[in-house]
DNA sequence: TGTAAACGGTAAATCGATTTTTTGCTGTTG
DNA sequence: CAACAGCAAAAAATCGATTTACCGTTTACA
């Protein structure tokens, strides 16, 4: 029972020590497993320990050694369901072997990003988990490889010659996309993406288009991306539609240019999958209550975390040799916002607005 | 320009103490703007400061300080574009006063909520930004109470006799959302929650309550609650309209419950707001692109985690003095989820299933 | 018998800063 | 000229742990 009354100053190693009349080292001792130490004194510290509510100062534990126990995790954003779900998996792999999650939000900017690095390195983390806000060449990557950190570099990365990196397979998950498309008869068909984060869309926008020419050479595929953010390529999916163009299908390459699309659907007043098909890139929850439910490509968030982690750790724990790429496989979520072309009331696909 | 070539040790105060040939105090003071130091002495260590690239270990320069320049942020979950904007918010406000945020997710865990914060006191954080998982009067405040921490409570709280509170005006709000639900002719409302959070959850029903009574006293207001988690909600949905009722709208006091409320709309064929109308406490970026778009209240997240900010700041350079419960705005946004009864294709409720 | 290892423990060094205390020096005053 | 004030800087203590070095004893082995 801890009696610990003033909650002025907690107790140190040194305050168990005199309690239970040994010296502060072995008090260090026992508390580390070691079992050099008389039974008996171990279960005086014992006894302090608990008398006194003592608990270790995991900075002043930290103080010696050149790596602490802390784990950093730079995410782009912490507003969508993806980076939730990935920052609240690191945080529990992190804890089960004893470290601590320090997470930070680049908000989508590499300046930002470099700066956070800075800090976490000034805190001596053991390790990094980085999700770059463009690619594995950004000034971040360099940063690390300059300073010797530990590091492993998730999602928007395909591999790198310094760091492990692990992320979603979009080109496959991108391929069966647009085989269920062309499948179901589509032939002009919009892809939507920022060309910001050149690494994965230009890897997701490759799976689509060689598996969709591949099943029918035909097949007409038109692209806008967006350089820096979300809302020039509203602007360019406006004028798109504005000029006349009537692809039967859009593929978003990522969460944003669904809701984007969504909207652009909705001032026009076409609806899904009469007018027009939607798949998106990145499941949400909200997807699969709406009217329709919205198709999208599901990232396996908990594999990508405990891959990073796991071969993380492997590096923070001295392991060498050349850096691995993993690709984990998505899963394509076929929803009624995919229906074949000419078969909805208005597959003219007039104006109605 | 920085030149450290050897990715092993990073310099040291004493380091760069050499370098000018100075002693580490005297860096330290020059460091810290102290005045009383020769200007020939200061630039020397600027010089030694840049060219060994020297920065100060923020754990390190804290050691020596009861507080630590740390504050924690425990949060239910991260999923939610709620909480992800506020542990982005705090974390740009702690970062301004050159704190290092921590965030955790108690994974709405009362239990977890209390290890976190037993962990953050280890770490002997300068305050903490604490978002219960029920309400105020849970172990983890208490812990906060025995342990004498600094802190504030934020989001499912009203007030407390120990730390400062910042929430949503819950009840105000539901009463608007009540004054246009009835100003639509509603008479016949389903309210859904879960009890668990009671504090708020409370606030919201009354203060919808209280105001659509007022407004007309023959209004019938069913409630659905669920004790623990959000699938019994969703089976006393499915019973509450298995078994016939049928209100002409529905507002749900949480997120997931709006999420619940639709896709058993869908079970069922109704469509908003023909058949049903919906309003939603908390808004989402998605619920403004689908059709129909869902009405909500849009709690005000900037606010709230600044004025935390704010207290815990007062507290943490110790201001002393009754806590104080501050309520934020929210803002109601009415959206085409909402329709007035009667007025649509399928007023008479069937079934359509 | 002599060297060595194991044992159980303590004192002291260490980590990297900050803060307090001391020291050394200059200059002023009685 | 001794005494003292004022100042800048160095030296030392501090924060709370861990780790190394070391010290007698005792046991093991060549």
């Amino acid at each position: 029972m801890a009696q610990q009354e003033s909650p002025q100053r907690r107790p140190s190693i040194h305050d168990v020590a005199s309690h239970a009349g040994v010296s502060a080292a072995t008090v260090s001792k026992v508390l580390a497993g070691v079992t050099t130490v008389k039974p008996e004194n171990a279960q005086r510290v014992f006894d302090a320990v608990e008398r006194l509510g003592y608990r270790v100062d995991p900075l002043a534990s930290d103080m010696r050694r050149a790596k602490r126990r802390i784990i950093g995790a730079i995410m782009p954003e912490f507003e969508s369901e993806f980076f939730g779900q990935m920052v609240t998996e690191l945080e529990g792999l992190a804890e089960q072997r004893g470290y601590t999650l320090v997470a930070a939000s680049s908000r989508e900017s590499e300046v930002r990003e470099k700066e956070i690095l800075a800090r976490m390195h000034d805190w001596r983390v053991a390790g990094v988990v980085l999700a770059p806000v463009r690619n594995e060449h950004g000034p971040a990557a360099d940063f690390m490889k300059a300073n010797g950190m530990t590091g492993v570099l998730i999602d928007r990365v395909l591999s790198d010659d310094a760091f492990d990196t692990v992320s979603a397979d979009s080109a496959a998950a991108s391929a069966e996309v647009a085989r269920m498309l062309v499948g179901k008869g589509h032939s002009h068909i919009l892809v939507i993406g920022l060309a910001e984060q050149a690494a994965t869309v230009r890897a997701r926008l490759e799976g689509f288009r060689s598996q969709a020419l591949a099943l029918n050479p035909s097949v007409r595929i038109d692209v806008i991306t967006s350089e820096v953010s979300v809302e020039p390529l509203r602007s360019s999916l406006r004028d798109y539609f504005g000029q006349g163009e009537r692809p039967t299908a859009v593929y978003s390459l990522l969460l944003k240019g669904t809701l984007v699309a969504l909207s652009e659907f909705r001032r026009r007043g076409w609806h899904c999958p009469d007018d027009i098909s939607l798949v998106g890139f990145d499941d949400a929850e909200w997807m699969q209550v709406t009217w329709p439910a919205i198709a999208a490509v599901v990232q396996p968030v908990r594999r990508i975390a405990s891959e990073a982690m796991n071969l993380l750790f492997r590096r923070v724990e001295g392991a060498v040799g050349p850096p691995t790429a993993r690709l984990e496989p998505c899963q394509v979520l076929m929803r009624e916002s995919v229906g074949s072309p000419g078969s909805g009331p208005h597959s003219g696909g007039g104006d109605r607005q």
